[in-house]
DNA sequence: GACATTTCTGAATGAACGGTCAACAATAAG
DNA sequence: CTTATTGTTGACCGTTCATTCAGAAATGTC
């Protein structure tokens, strides 16, 4: 019985590469720059691997945004699980969530969902499936927190998930209104507006 | 006394095409497919004219780009003014404003500012400082319409304004979910859970 | 060591990019 | 009619684009 934890080694020459660190390169470049915005010759510049070793790897550019956009998307799956799983109120963990936009870090790529919304989701199928896909399992997640807050209520779960988009909705405002340069203090107050519902 | 009302003719061949109706198309194209997205050659495609054309008549594509987002502010600002001196209650035309992102065409091209926010304002001063004066002058129409709406109530100013920063920022993040392809029925329950605020 | 398989490297591809040029056409002023 | 000025046209510029090719290099298998 061979070893399962090593990958299947196939034959023939190694990649000299982690793939993993490498698509981590290729989703901050897209994040930052949009699908027409990035060069192939950009993310080979970035990724420090050939242009071969590239399309190899990862198909062609479309290919490469669409594994970047679902990168992004596990990332932020395992995010938004971890800040579920976390101890402590759950209104907290939500007040994190919307104050996530307004951080500065945030101010400069923003959001890659929602980037890639305004960018490629109205042009291309496999993105807007991707994008929404995304924002679904974000939802999820805040229904989630918000079942644990509201815990001794009677909330229906459907008011939950009416309320999750709702305050996905003020997110991806806020992440658009944060990449303005909008003031702090205002941004600050739409937040706490919408987390008091 | 010459006649103002005509435009002052200079000297040299005049222009054979109507500039604004021109402006109009380079910028629903910009809008459609963003900066990047969009080639000197698309445009003058669509503009039906030649590139030195073009070129003589707005400047570089960065201007283009520039001149059309101006066009679209302007557009927004006439738009909005028409909404706010409309008759009828004042809550009936923020509930229009918010349904906006909800209708189908907007569902295809979105909100130019909104998109301009995503693809162009982390890297271009100029465009994050047209788009910030473009949502401004939104907020400023809704706190119009929103004292309206509270004629009789003691709501001070800050208020109004803090309320028209929070619909704004609905209302972008309604553009950005209604491009994913989210069904009308959740963005409506979004939109009424922001307008009973 | 020979072979099949895979990756890597660097050059090359044709197309498309943004931008410019020079010749020509149309107007106003003298 | 001549001249100055401006707009139009189509060819043209060097660069960059995404993608591919040929060949060398590195591995597992026999």
């Amino acid at each position: 019985m061979t070893n399962q934890r090593e990958p299947i080694r196939s034959a023939g020459r190694p990649r000299a590469f982690d793939e993993d660190e490498v698509l981590d390169r290729i989703m901050h470049l897209f994040w930052d720059r949009g699908y027409h915005g990035t060069s192939v010759a950009d993310l080979t510049a970035t990724a420090g691997i050939g242009k071969q070793s590239l399309y190899k790897a990862y198909g062609d550019k479309r290919s490469m945004y669409l594994r970047a956009l679902e990168r992004y998307e596990t990332r932020a799956i395992d995010t938004a699980s971890a800040a579920l799983r976390a101890d402590g109120p759950p209104q907290d963990r939500i007040h994190a969530f919307l104050s996530a936009p307004i951080e500065g870090a945030s101010a400069t790529r923003g959001c890659f969902l929602c980037n890639a919304s305004a960018d490629q989701a109205a042009h291309d199928d496999a993105t807007r499936a991707l994008v929404r896909r995304g924002f679904a399992t974000m939802a999820n997640a805040l229904v989630h927190a918000l079942a644990q807050r509201d815990i001794d209520d009677v909330t229906p779960d459907a008011e939950h998930l009416s309320q999750a988009w709702s305050l996905l909705s003020v997110y991806a405002g806020l992440q658009i209104m944060s990449r303005t340069g909008l003031d702090r203090a205002t941004l600050e107050a739409v937040r706490d507006a919408a987390l008091n519902t």
